[in-house]
DNA sequence: TCCGAACATTAGCCTCATCTAACCCCATCT
DNA sequence: AGATGGGGTTAGATGAGGCTAATGTTCGGA
């Protein structure tokens, strides 16, 4: 094995699979670990291994004696660049095609391997230069600074608050249909009405309408009190 | 070997390459063979070979005795959905993102594996259900009767004659850009000036600019006489 | 009639990305 | 202490897609 260089692998869509799932399972707080990354990139643990050997080997991760993956500073910056085009692409898809916001994660997935750098820059200006796609998660910049910060979750916010929603995560597109049919988005204001115990739901109102929703739901809100 | 299915095949990227590159080849009345497919894929001959062997134990492609290569009606449909997303992906590029003609071949050959029936709908609904790419390409309808139509050759008119053209080869971007420069677009209307002997240039008119075009240029600009 | 060029195919090898089965390490519970 | 189990890894296989080098095959020209 020769020197650590970033360049020696191929930047396959495979590869930017596996970058991209690593820095949103770092940048959510999550445990980076073999079979949380197989989970998201829907392979097998096995297959996790070989491919953060290659990702090791070609300095975009870096490992710590207890199994903690992290990336480098290339891996990262490559990590971003996906990231970027799938949320431009995300934002681009919602805003010009009219797709709703719980498609565009699975069409993303795909269009983000095949953009190259003058689309991106066409696509970013036609869209003048958005910091945020359709579910609040902050666009990485070309190059530049960028924090991930994802706040509270609502389902950890106490009753009687004002919640303002910030992000929802995109997984889950069952979650975003139901959670867009009821008014609750990036930008929309909560009223917290009470919370039940044992896993119950926390009881919301938007505008005039109240909703129970379940602990999978509330957790996938995150938002600020307002 | 099992009796030939179609879908015994996975529809990978490079599947939908070859098909869309033997229904171009076919579309234009140029030889099929191993090496003109390998030529356009941009792959060496035997991996041609093994390429045709699959695609052919799938029901896409037929052969004769001597070497004929030709599309089933199978493999014909799939090239024609690959075709209509390059070419719908095309105009929209150049209508939506404002990319130039010369630029567009490149990126939809990319961008032609990662569209869903979905979006490509939602495409041809935005561009409002074009009928051809920015080449003069004709768009292959989603399902229906659709002909290829290369008219004349630009090289093959004789000197005194009015010419409409009406597509460009969209493979070569230096003639893209070179022929866009001067106005010979689809639409325009040429005069045919004169022809030199001996594979020298035809001499056309745009308006009032004068172009002396080789046989390269000649060739790739097809059209009617107006 | 024979020879060489052009073209297709076979043979043999490689990498990437995936799988299952088996194994190992370590923490925990009895 | 010993059994149990969860995670990670190794081993070994597979299929897609690509390569080069060698081997037909066929056809036109000398």
């Amino acid at each position: 094995m020769r020197p650590l260089n970033c360049c020696e692998i191929a930047h396959t869509e495979a590869v930017e699979d596996y970058l991209r799932v690593i820095f949103k399972l770092a940048g959510r707080g999550l445990p980076v670990t073999t079979s949380a990354v197989a989970e998201q990139v829907s392979v097998a643990p096995p297959t996790v291994s070989a491919m953060l050997k290659r990702l090791e080997a070609s300095n975009l991760v870096a490992r710590s004696a207890a199994h903690e993956i992290s990336l480098t500073t290339h891996g990262e910056r490559h990590a971003m660049g996906v990231t970027r085009r799938h949320r431009l692409v995300e934002t681009f898809l919602v805003q010009v095609l009219g797709l709703t916001w719980d498609e565009v994660h699975t069409e993303a997935d795909k269009l983000e391997h095949a953009i190259s750098d003058r689309l991106e820059d066409r696509i970013d200006s036609v869209l003048g230069h958005p910091t945020h796609d359709p579910h609040g998660d902050p666009i990485p910049p070309r190059s530049g600074r960028h924090v991930e910060a994802w706040s509270v979750p609502l389902g950890g916010v106490a009753a009687g608050n004002r919640f303002r929603v910030q992000r929802v995560a995109d997984d889950d597109s069952d979650a975003l249909r139901y959670l867009g049919e009821r008014g609750i988005r990036p930008g929309a204001v909560l009223e917290v009405v009470s919370r039940e115990p044992f896993g119950g739901p926390v009881w919301v109102k938007v505008g005039a309408r109240r909703h129970a929703l379940g602990p999978i739901l509330a957790d996938v809100v995150h938002g600020e009190i307002a």
